[in-house]
DNA sequence: GAGTGGTCTAGACCACATG
DNA sequence: ATGTGGTCTAGACCACTCC
């Protein structure tokens, strides 16, 4: 790392996007003035501006240029589970609330048909399961089950579980996250869920489901997060390749 | 176009992992191998396996190789209002379901902050709104509020908009659609929306608010969809990059 | 040390948009 | 016709993994 410049321009034009300094609807510099401006070639700035792209800042077009399609939104305060790989408390610091949480279980068992179906953890591994209680400004906002294979991320504890598991993988056994298949639902919450959220029982609560990848290219983690209403939200580009 | 070589590589190693050629969790073929195979440079190659990559096929690892994410899943129906650009009718079939559209509502007006706050429209610009009711087998399964540019897409009549305005901007027009900003969450229904939905006032229901972009890079269409719970449904990759 | 993916340069040619 | 983004080659070097 450090010697690549891509990230760099990406970075830089993506600051000045949010500045103001290159304002929606308008026409980014060239890529040539761009090559000069960051003392590089054609290939090391299409690769940032890609990465710009990919991300909702800017729709580059043949023959034209590039236009910056991104504009402040009244409600910067990402999604949950969204957008990039945010953790329960900086959601909430992003939204300005006071994260929490309790750890109501804690126990090993191993992957199974009837443990969690289509869970796509190999019949047998040993998984950790938690369920957490995620508390916000003293609301119950969502009820988290994590499954955690012990194969990819050995020795969780129960302080661990409290304190950020993220932390633990990234921080301490140097494990990078890198991708997740998620889908949202409805659901309607069951009894124990509805006494946890402070919900009538049978109301519709939004689903996360979660299915992470690491660095290794294995699953380690898969999640089932279910949120009050108020507290749900996800941003999400899409784009359309050209062919 | 046509002279591209990725797209070609990226739908042939595509269709080999969903047949099962390279299962969940094993090894891609070296880049070198599919620079030979495909008689291309490591370029060429890089920039399909990316493709694979942001779209949760494939994680690539520095020193190790190319390992498959991919599996079957239960419900290959995708979501509605995500991960391609599917439109209505397009998501019906993929479930299965028979699609009807009533149109509710087809009026000329102007973007300003009373008909749509935050909208990304200049004040003043020309729309077509349309409200659209859903219905899937029989089921009112949406409500949609489509907000059109006049100025990007002219002609919109009564017609097109029952029979489809994504085939009319795409088809007729040769416009293409490219970037689409999605923010998902759960709102309450109001009375109009509860008659229409056949659900209870104040029930919660799912919200798909979008900024669509055209090849100008020009916003052109704002939607705002308002699903039944058990219509609802988005599944996304999450990556982050390595930096 | 050998093999793998990650980044970059330099240069070429093509496709498309605009005047 | 000119200028823009889009793709590709050929080759180099680096960072990382694994034996």
């Amino acid at each position: 790392m450090g010697r690549s410049i891509y990230p760099k321009i990406a970075q830089e034009l993506r600051k000045e996007i949010r500045s103001g300094a290159h304002p929606f609807q308008s026409l980014l510099p060239t890529e040539e003035q761009l090559c000069e401006r960051f003392g590089c070639s054609h290939a090391a700035v299409r690769r940032a501006l890609q990465e710009l792209a990919a991300t909702g800042y800017v729709q580059p077009r043949q023959g034209r240029g590039v236009t910056v399609i991104w504009r402040p939104e009244r409600d910067e305060t990402a999604g949950y589970a969204t957008g990039g790989l945010e953790t329960f408390p900086e959601i909430c610091a992003a939204r300005g609330l006071e994260p929490k949480t309790k750890l109501l279980v804690f126990e090993h068992l191993q992957a199974d048909e009837q443990v969690l179906p289509e869970s796509g953890f190999a019949e047998g591994t040993p998984l950790v399961h938690m369920r957490r209680l995620r508390i916000a400004d003293g609301i119950p906002v969502a009820v988290e089950d994590t499954f955690t294979s012990e194969r990819e991320i050995p020795g969780i504890t129960e302080e661990i579980a409290l304190g950020g598991t993220y932390a633990y993988i990234e921080g301490t056994l140097g494990i990078e996250i890198l991708t997740s298949r998620r889908t949202f639902s409805m659901v309607r919450a069951d009894a124990e869920d509805a006494r946890l959220l402070a919900l009538p029982a049978g109301s519709y609560i939004a689903q996360v489901e979660s299915h992470t990848f690491c660095s290794t290219g294995a699953q380690f983690e898969v999640i089932l997060s279910r949120q009050i209403p108020e507290f749900f939200s996800a941003r999400v580009v899409v784009t359309r390749p050209r062919h």
